[in-house]
DNA sequence: CTTAGTGCAAAGGCTTTGCAGCAAT
DNA sequence: ATTGCTGCAAAGCCTTTGCACTAAG
């Protein structure tokens, strides 16, 4: 899943090519656990200085087609993408919404299979951790 | 955890017991499975005729804090709120947004451990199962 | 009586949409 | 030469905030 493919897989698609799309592919990979439209944004404001927030949603919104790109679960606001390389899971903080990245193998068979019993077919499964990240903890409640 | 409870419990912790906080609380249980913010105030237009979406989140919120009510994760947009009375987990069409219930067990204690590791205590796990649901299923891509 | 909570309105943040101009094929 | 994409701006949703008024304790 090389970026320098990320063109060529564009256009079997039948998508064009673009500079914007191809940037963006490439920040996601750089960025590589989970970053928000914004992010993406800020982080190619360098090279790309005409680069608009829309564009890069919409160009999230072709690689999340392609399978390069994919949202993670939040508990709400402002939407996380990630790319689908290597599978993991997230632990999210209830306070601050920060997300940290997780290598750890689950037990998720049985609940694929309810989900296919309900209609749901070639699903993804994802485990998230809801609770409070370190640096909230020693705060205020 | 009966409704009727619910009063006396949001005074054990210094809150006070209005009429709508007692009604959403009672709606949650109503609606069971999970709700949007403006599902909860629907459900009880009739009943509180004055009630104002503000309220219900406010209302909503301290529910949070009292441990019975608790935001789903979602893949963005509306936020979803479920009683924490039973566990269970969800499956969510990426197309739609509709969420459906699942009752099966996983196996997420290295997951749960993992979180742990990296500062993330007395932490909860959800399954979150994403795909597309039977009726959106068949259409166009 | 006191002070928290509601209701309303308005602001805020993120995402999506519309459209003219540009660029990839 | 076509037609899809970008960039910009504006609209749209959902959620949160601010403040006067009401009601719980």
């Amino acid at each position: 899943m090389g970026s320098d493919r990320l063109a060529e897989r564009l256009r079997e698609r039948g998508y064009r090519a673009t500079p914007q799309r191809l940037a963006v592919g490439r920040a996601m990979q750089r960025l590589a656990h989970h970053a928000t439209a914004d992010q993406v944004a800020e982080a190619l404001a360098r090279d790309m200085p005409g680069l608009a927030l829309p564009t890069v949603y919409a160009a999230l919104e072709v690689l999340e087609t392609l399978g390069d790109v994919r949202r993670v679960a939040t508990i709400g606001g402002t939407a996380y993408f990630e790319t689908t390389a290597r599978p993991h899971h997230h632990a999210i903080c209830t306070r601050c919404g920060t997300i940290e990245d997780l290598e750890a193998e689950a037990g998720l068979k049985p609940v694929l299979e309810a989900a296919r019993r309900v209609g749901f077919a070639d699903a993804r499964a994802e485990v998230t951790i809801l609770g409070t990240c370190p640096r909230c903890r020693g705060r205020t409640p």
